[in-house]
DNA sequence: TACGTCACTTAGTATCCTCGAC
DNA sequence: GTCGAGGATACTAAGTGACGTA
């Protein structure tokens, strides 16, 4: 491979772009500058003004400032980055205003970085490179309450990065006047560039495109291990059943911890170090505070009531049915708790893991997840297929299973931006259908009065035109009806993590050839390419 | 067992691009 | 031909889990 592509370099802001300090003018040094453009560039969004990024972000300019700078700007509210603000958006404005020409120039270029950066040589194949960019410098935007938000981001330089590519190849030359931190020979690993990274000091990879073999054999690997649980989740499910009456208290929670993995797809909840991330939690960090219980509530008997904040801070909430012994078990593990102690306290990820393992090699909480999704799929399609319904109608019932596992996820996103406007749209277009349709019947109506008057051929020919008219609107009618349930049902949540993170592409294929769907109906470009390894494989007889 | 390091997967959002309606 | 919605892609943060060491 030919290394990574590092970030272009700053071009300094031209001279009658301003900055101002107290209402008073100020030319910044051109480190101080960068850094403050990185704030002027997100001054419309919600970030800025939050306490936490603005502290942070503050405090990491100062770094930048010359000795001079750093006496003078003591105070952020103090700065004005407005008119540099808008010399950033009229740029973005006219790079939108591009002349067909220079866009194209621009995507050549992009396409020519492309060709020479973005393949690599593996095992005599060619492979598309996932990401052979640098993350270039700017402010760090953590999800949720990130306590580290507005932090800098350092420029990567060359000095930064190892390279990893294989003893015999010709190894990556660094930039003119530059040198790699260091080149290393090592296969047991595929990344082909690392670097550690400012914010939270973890290591950054360059790795391979998922439609890569390397990534394609892993996919298709972990998809192996959840048939695997399919064959003893049974055996599981008893044992884990029998172990919510053990006398060791370490094995109760264990228990019942796996009974939520399995029946809700929590994740696994890893420990974090406190004040370094957002506070979010997993199964097994799960906290005295996240459930309530309640015996009874609304005609339902021990009921868990969960709200926590999950991967990514995305809220999870879910009132869940449980079985008794869950429950008494639940409330003894809170006795004598404060609300931010742990509910497991006897448990973290590991012990539950090597628990796993003894009960199926390869078996890790994980697991359970891509097993429930991928089964859920499989069943969910079974069900809500109709043979009789025309493509369009079967492709429906596809999204309707992919949501079924998307809800078990919990895979949300924020309401689209213009889902309020697009969805007044799609109401007036059914609001002038209806009108549509009522013009039509009232036709139809009178059509049909006149036919009893006549009795003439003609006219009852027109009354069957006007029957058919009816028939039809009324089918556009519900289609778009049932498009704005369809949007509706999808406002907060996501299919797609579900699709290329769970699902096992195999089921999709074999629905697919068995009631010969397009795989592009179901799979875009992209995703035909991660899972070409699927549509090869499987048959129509495929079984999860 | 606690802890840190490392490698890899999973995740939501910002931005780009395409295609159909007008 | 223009415009905007929505799908595709780019980006990078945030998880999981293995492993080595004290």
């Amino acid at each position: 491979h030919k290394g990574p592509v590092f970030a272009p370099p700053y071009e300094p802001l031209p001279e009658n772009v301003k900055f101002y300090y107290d209402g008073k003018v100020m030319k910044l040094s051109t480190k101080a500058e960068e850094v403050a453009t990185f704030f002027a560039k997100m001054l419309d969004h919600e970030y800025t003004t939050k306490e936490i990024f603005r502290k942070n972000f503050f405090k990491d300019w100062r770094k930048e400032m010359t000795s001079e700078e750093k006496s003078t700007i003591t105070n952020l509210s103090k700065c004005d980055f407005t008119h540099m603000s808008q010399y950033f958006k009229a740029q973005s404005e006219a790079r939108k205003q591009m002349s067909k020409e220079e866009k194209q120039k621009i995507k050549e270029e992009n396409e020519r970085l492309l060709k020479e950066y973005g393949y690599c040589v593996m095992d005599n194949h060619k492979e598309r490179i996932a990401n052979f960019k640098i993350e270039p410098p700017g402010l760090f935007r953590g999800r949720g309450n990130h306590p580290k938000m507005g932090m800098l981001k350092r420029r990567i330089m060359p000095e930064d990065i190892i390279i990893n590519c294989s003893k015999d190849s010709k190894i990556p030359a660094p930039p003119p006047g530059h040198k790699w931190k260091e080149v290393r020979h090592d296969n047991k690993v595929t990344w082909l560039v690392s670097w550690t990274e400012n914010i939270q000091g973890s290591i950054k990879y360059i790795m391979l495109n998922p439609s890569s073999r390397i990534k394609g054999e892993k996919d298709w690997q972990k998809y192996e291990t959840a048939r695997r649980l399919k064959k003893c989740v049974d055996k599981i499910r008893n044992q884990y059943r029998e172990d919510w009456k053990s006398k060791e208290m370490k094995v109760r929670q264990r228990a019942v911890a796996l009974y939520f993995i399995d029946k809700l797809a929590l994740r696994a909840g890893n420990e974090k170090e406190e004040g370094e991330t957002a506070d979010t939690v997993g199964c097994c960090s799960l906290r005295v505070e996240h459930i309530k219980l309640h015996p009874e509530l609304d005609g339902q008997e021990y009921v868990v009531e969960f709200d926590f904040l999950g991967k990514d801070s995305i809220r999870y909430y879910n009132k869940v049915p449980v079985e008794k012994r869950v429950f008494k078990n639940l409330q003894l593990f809170m006795e004598n708790k404060q609300p931010e102690d742990d509910l497991f306290d006897r448990l973290n990820t590991s012990i539950l893991n090597k628990h796993l393992q003894d009960l199926m090699e390869g078996l890790t909480a994980k697991v359970f997840r891509t097993y429930n999704a991928s089964i859920t799929l499989q069943q969910q399609l079974k069900e809500l297929t109709n043979p009789d319904d025309n493509i369009p109608a079967k492709i429906l019932s596809y999204n309707r299973a992919n949501r079924a596992v998307a809800i078990l996820c919990n895979h949300q996103r924020a309401p689209p931006k213009t889902f309020e406007k697009s969805m007044m749209n799609l109401q007036s277009k059914i609001d002038a259908k209806k009108e549509q349709l009522a013009d039509a019947r009232r036709e139809l109506k009178s059509a049909k009065a006149d036919a009893k008057v006549r009795r003439d051929e003609k006219s009852k020919k027109t009354v069957e035109s006007k029957k058919k008219a009816v028939q039809r609107i009324e089918e556009q009618l519900m289609k778009l009806e049932v498009q704005a349930t369809d949007r509706e049902e999808n406002k907060q949540i996501a299919l797609g993590t579900s699709k290329l993170n769970y699902l096992d592409p195999r089921i999709s294929v074999a629905w697919c050839k068995k009631w010969g769907i397009p795989i592009e109906k179901i799979y875009n470009k992209t995703q035909r390419e991660k899972f070409a390894w699927a549509i090869d494989m499987a048959e129509e007889d495929y079984e999860f």
